[in-house]
RNA sequence: GGUACCGUAGCUCAGUUGGUAGAGCAGAGGACUGAAAAUCCUCGUGUCACUGGUUCGAUUCCCGUCGGUACCA
């Protein structure tokens, strides 16, 4: 078995990780893989600032485009699919770089993630319906009957939660606590882990210009092909729910495009929430390749 | 120039029948194992435009000043 390094390039949207991760896959002469929750569907590109067709051709990218937006695809299935792969890249790479924002994706391929069995739509269905039927408190209620230990912990205001834990029990008669091990599985590669780091008044900035360059790029025409589909859970993303909107009537254009801004800048915030915690992570200027690609060189 | 209305948190505004004030948004922090670019939680002291008056006490009432808006000339 091989034992290969994995070298993960996290950050915020916007923090210019494509580029940095395709310099450190030239410098070690190996390929990319991505860890982000939208880059994968192949019907969303200029919005998801996926890496660029001149960059593909850079360097060997994976996980990207590979996924329809019609497809229900999981951070398990990624999960599932990304080790595979990496099992055979390591065969070839003695290291691979994992990019992304997505942080549960990440971890998810760092540490593996609990096994648990498919939902049918019937019980999806039936624990969507619970709530529109009896809102927030019936979801509350159900899970405090059903599986008290993780309604002790989970956060009860939290619908999306709720209706997860509720799934899982209607789906199989068991308490969604009895599968959460919370055990990382051991992988049999090395892992280290890069953050791109920026002052968030610059990180801002850059967040503004490149929706504008996304708007100049044809964001709006892209979205208006998608708008069809627009109830598809992988079109509740930025940059195409704030269109949609307009194309409802619901704001201006102008209004629209601030809005996609002012949620980028959110979505950017919640991402250093999540890679802070980490404290796996090690922490670098964009500028600071060479100083990056010298520390991972002393750790591979 | 006259009249009316407005001037309160970074922004939009509410409110105090006189006892120094609070929402939304923004911003900040956080949570988060199959919808995750999703979903959710926490955090609000500011010369209540300025000056003087009435009052035990004024951001609130009154006079004036300045700024804004509308209408009339």
């Amino acid at each position: 078995m091989s034992q290969g390094t994995l070298i993960v390039v996290a950050g915020p949207t916007a923090s210019g990780k494509t580029a940095f991760s395709i310099r450190m896959a030239k410098a070690l002469h190996t390929v990319i893989v991505s860890a982000d929750s939208r880059q994968f569907y192949k019907e969303m590109q200029i919005g998801t600032a996926a890496p660029t067709s001149d960059e593909l051709l850079e360097v060997k990218h994976y996980n990207i485009h590979n996924i329809s937006i019609n497809d229900t695809y999981t951070v398990a299935d990624f999960e599932k699919e990304t080790i595979a792969l990496l099992e055979q890249l390591f065969q070839v790479h003695a290291t691979v770089i994992l990019t992304g924002g997505s942080g549960l994706f990440i971890d998810a391929v760092c540490q593996g993630i609990d096994p648990m069995p498919d939902i049918t739509t019937e019980v999806r269905q039936k624990v969507g319906q619970q709530y529109r039927e009896g809102g927030l408190s019936a979801l509350q209620q159900a899970v405090q009957s059903l599986d008290p230990e993780y309604y002790a912990s989970v956060d009860i205001q939290n619908p999306r939660r709720l209706q997860r834990a509720l799934e899982i029990c209607y789906q199989t008669g068991m308490t969604f606590s009895s599968f959460r091990k919370r055990q990382s599985e051991p992988r049999n590669f090395n892992i280290i882990k890069l953050a791109l780091l920026w002052e968030r008044d610059l990180l801002y900035d850059r967040i503004d210009r490149r929706v504008d360059q996304m708007m100049g790029q044809g964001l709006l025409e892209e979205a208006r092909r998608l708008y069809p589909l627009r109830h598809l859970n992988a079109l509740n993303t930025v940059g195409y729910k704030e269109l949609f909107a307009f194309f409802d009537g619901q704001c201006t254009l102008e209004e629209a495009v601030a809005q996609i801004k002012l949620n980028t800048r959110h979505y950017a915030k919640r991402q250093m929430t999540w890679f802070r915690k980490d404290h796996g992570y090690n922490w670098f200027q964009p500028e600071a390749f060479e100083e990056a690609l010298q520390y991972v060189h002393s750790k591979i």
